[in-house]
DNA sequence: CCGGCAATCTTGTCAGTGTCAAGTTGACGT
DNA sequence: ACGTCAACTTGACACTGACAAGATTGCCGG
């Protein structure tokens, strides 16, 4: 068994896996080219090649949590039709690709200009304040592009508190249900 | 004039004004301890004796961040009595202290344990979800628990969406309107 | 006044890290 | 067979966090 050939075959793919690995585990701050090399089992300048450099590493893993965040959403609002789901899809995201959400929102750690980020986030961020237009603000009269950012900020929010463990037990041990009761107390369906 | 004193005089300031300052600068994967002390004009291990270690000095300025939140919040609501006014605080806080808050929310750079921390920071989070009661839900038949999570998580998300870049620059030029805006949308004064 | 003493800061050192330059391997087209 | 080029390795350098040991200083009791 060539247990160490000299070309990987997908060292790519296999330093993001590694990436989301030590992300789960450590944080971001956690990261390191070496480690990631380490259990890709290549040499410690191997990921470079492919990323550039280290915050290269985590741009891709950032385009890719955008990219899988704007199809999840999208997929939720053509199957449901509910714009609260989508709300509750976002907090699903942000909690089964908890590496991914984790980078996409410190563009300190990431080359954040970079044209596959701009292009994914943007594509995301359309689906949230976009539909908005589908439910009734419930006063009826309140600006769209306002209620778009509301929205975005509500679930956004709610999925980062999640994360950093500042709610209490009683609403992060299930997270889905209390999402779309926050969700709920902004906007409801027609 | 002693450029160069042994004795720093208030050393653990002064690191951590450096810090604010990198921050600003670099976000938070930006700040080396060495660095910190540069600044300080201290020798590269000086800070260690006041902080420990890195997650030391980080620490501190979570700790320091969340009082000056819950300080700033409790100020707002008995000044103005108003609970949106103290959500527009909560962003105005994000903005003027951003290298604090930048650090507060990302638990895995410091000691999220530290007593100071958790004190700091449940005394925040209680002006904010606690002051829901005093505000009357649209519905009127919401849980209050709920709406004092969803009063906290737009805030958060909106503070958070402003500080990433990721709304666009009509909202994010004057984000304390547009906080009032959203915060409003949610609760409005009796 | 003065002698220790503890807090504060320095110096030296170590392993680990990011990044670059140069070399090595191997696959693939011609 | 041969060149060529991408993929990976090796080696090096400056920088970092952390620790140990030493130097300096303010301070406090006598």
């Amino acid at each position: 068994m060539p247990s160490r050939r000299y070309h990987h075959g997908d060292l790519r793919r296999a330093v993001l896996d590694a990436a989301v690995e030590v992300i789960t585990e450590a944080g971001p701050a956690g990261v390191s080219l070496r480690e990631l090399a380490r259990r890709a089992g290549v040499s410690h300048a191997g990921p470079i090649h492919h990323f550039g450099d280290k915050a290269g590493v985590l741009t891709a893993l950032a385009a890719e949590g955008y990219d899988l965040l704007a199809g999840s959403l999208t997929e939720v609002r053509d199957r449901t039709g509910e714009f609260v789901e989508v709300g509750v899809a976002y907090v699903r995201f942000a909690i089964a690709h908890r590496a991914h959400f984790e980078v996409m929102f410190r563009p300190d750690l990431y080359h954040a200009d970079d044209p596959a980020v701009v292009a994914a986030s943007t594509r995301a961020s359309e689906v949230l304040t976009g539909g908005v237009a589908t439910v009734a603000d419930r006063t009826g009269d309140a600006d769209l592009a306002v209620a778009g950012v509301a929205a975005w900020s509500i679930v956004h929010g709610f999925a980062t508190l999640c994360l950093t463990g500042a709610l209490s037990p009683r609403f992060a041990d299930d997270p889905e249900t209390t999402a779309r009761a926050v969700a709920g107390m902004l906007f409801r369906r027609r």
